[in-house]
DNA sequence: CATGAATGAGCGTTCATTCAT
DNA sequence: CATGAATGAACGCTCATTCAT
């Protein structure tokens, strides 16, 4: 089990499915790009669903270590949504393909075959906890509100997120500042609010 | 041309799209769930992508008159805000599976078929510029931050009523209230924004 | 049952079967071409196929109906062979396709079908003999050898004229004279026999 | 790519191709015949109309081979003709569905699919001139009369050992003998020929 | 382990035929 | 009679998967 191999047919995998759909790519195409016979990807995938699966997964596994990395790096709670944004965009800007690929939702992807479905249901839910425990630190400190759960934010904060790289293509490439991003989260769109930003800071 | 067949067939492959993936889903089974023959499918569209499409381009109509009705009362802004989301999430509970299904992003579905992208992208844009025309008034009274353009504004707000949607599922069925979400999108996630949300009103 | 309208269909038939394979022209396209229903061509034709072998019968029976008829006229032997080539090229030109679609040999056509198979053997045959009637003219006046066949000889005269009408495409349009076709049936093609070509006449 | 396996199949295609219609025989049936996978059939031909164009011209090759042989042996004019309606019988005989198959003519058959009329077209111009190599080395002996065109020559000849072979069907398996037909080419089916053909001899 | 030729289940699509209007 | 919308049997073709080399 060469792990190297098994990367090259992920890398393969990703950058295929991120622009046509599953039933678009053959597993030989698949084959030919990573450069490996076709054979050789079911010695590493049980079959062409698990290897969709994992790509994905593990897409959604990078997002987290990033969210993790920086959750536990006990800076400011401000700061750490910055980076966060940051880390995600980056992330987002070097996997373009993911934000659609991923597109938020397994349940239509995995929904009939319950096997997939509870491994996806728990990697995006790891996903919003990683987030949510940064903002529970703000919400301990007082800062955040407390009528929305803070899983509830975590998914606000994601969503907002995913539109910002979508906006990026459909806005013609200007993307919005990530300190915009964020001040929007904490603050919202309401001009009132804008005079409000320094106090909040 | 039977146009009341013509929905049967859109109703059977929506309800079929929005639990499976596209290539899990024969043209037979859809014909089945309509009530027609699979030949009649062909009748009144050209293939299954072009069904697929129509299907989901409807939603995206559906949508967009939805916004559009409410743009066009004249109403309050922050009144007509609510009343957006009032009806998104309507359409979303009613037709649930769309929110999976439309996704935010026709790139991959249609990305490599010319002919759906730009109709499908043109769709989208006009959903974003529905609401855009609402955010309009309400930056026009000064109301809304002028930092951050109305388009992304709007993005913005129509992927917190996607992530609302969501999060019904995710969080087990309890539902943000829409006006806890409007306030979100007003004031955003900060504590102190919440001091203030009396005046914004 | 309106003659006309049967005659459209054959017309519109006939057209289409000879630039394109049988199954590549769909029963609508002929009734399109005829200006008909598409259901009426069942109210002439039992199916796709009796309608093909008509239009092909109908062919043949043309063809017999022109040899009977320059075998009646009681002429001389020579001149009838000139007038039956004559009689047959005109066939061939304007109904050009025919050449190509009759192609001497309905086994692979019909030969599956029983059914078919006998009429059209029979029609070919009845094509056969006709021409033979011409020749036994000939051969009971001394005319002919008699160590081959009449009915032979009908068939090699036949195939001659069948190839002289394809000869017409393949070497671009100069169409080898009627007069020299019946003269090479007549003599042959060694250069010995051309001398004997005046006694012979 | 197997070549032998290439060669089943088309063993098998054209035994089928030859007693039924194009459309009447399935790809399916083809694989079952050659002891293959149906998508083995794909793997060595782009699809049934390749297959099928390749097992005539394949045939149109064999006998442009055999010619090919005579037509080198540098024997003598008359003794060619003989032998090559020798071998073209023969031909005819182990594969007498391909009188029934080849017919001539591929404008029906290819016309409408331009890729394939070319090909056809050049083989079958290839035979004609390969016949013709054998008649000009006659009329260069003054053996052959100089008022029709060698092609045309060749393509009567053609057609007359075609018509001999349908004839064996026709009229019931008694063949023309072949001296009988060279005979026929050479000297026509007039009875003064006859007497003619001592001196030609 | 790696490969890719072989396979056949399964799908999209077509189109001859029917039959209600 | 004429029509053409509706149908579903049937076909060509694809492609995930296997397995002999």
């Amino acid at each position: 089990m060469n792990a190297n191999k098994r990367k090259q047919i992920m890398d393969a995998a990703e950058s295929l499915f991120s622009s046509r759909r599953f039933h678009e790519i053959t597993v030989e195409e698949i084959a030919r790009k990573a450069g490996v016979g076709k054979g050789t990807i079911y010695r590493y995938f049980q079959d062409k669903d698990a290897l969709f699966f994992e790509v994905v997964a593990s897409g959604y596994d990078q997002l987290y270590a990033v969210i993790e990395e920086v959750a536990e790096s006990g800076e400011d709670f401000k700061r750490m949504l910055l980076r966060v944004s940051e880390r995600i965009s980056e992330f987002h800007r070097r996997r373009l393909q993911w934000i659609q690929m991923g597109h938020g939702d397994g349940k239509r992807l995995f929904g009939a075959h319950g096997k997939w479905r509870n491994l996806w249901t728990a990697r995006f839910a790891r996903l919003v906890e990683a987030v949510s425990a940064i903002l529970v630190r703000g919400r301990d400190q007082g800062l955040l509100r407390t009528d929305v759960e803070v899983e509830v934010l975590s998914l606000f904060f994601l969503s907002l997120l995913r539109a910002r790289g979508l906006a990026a293509h459909r806005l013609g490439g200007r993307r919005v500042k990530r300190e915009l991003l964020v001040d929007f989260f904490c603050h919202g769109a309401c001009a009132c609010a804008v005079g409000n930003r320094e106090e909040s800071r």
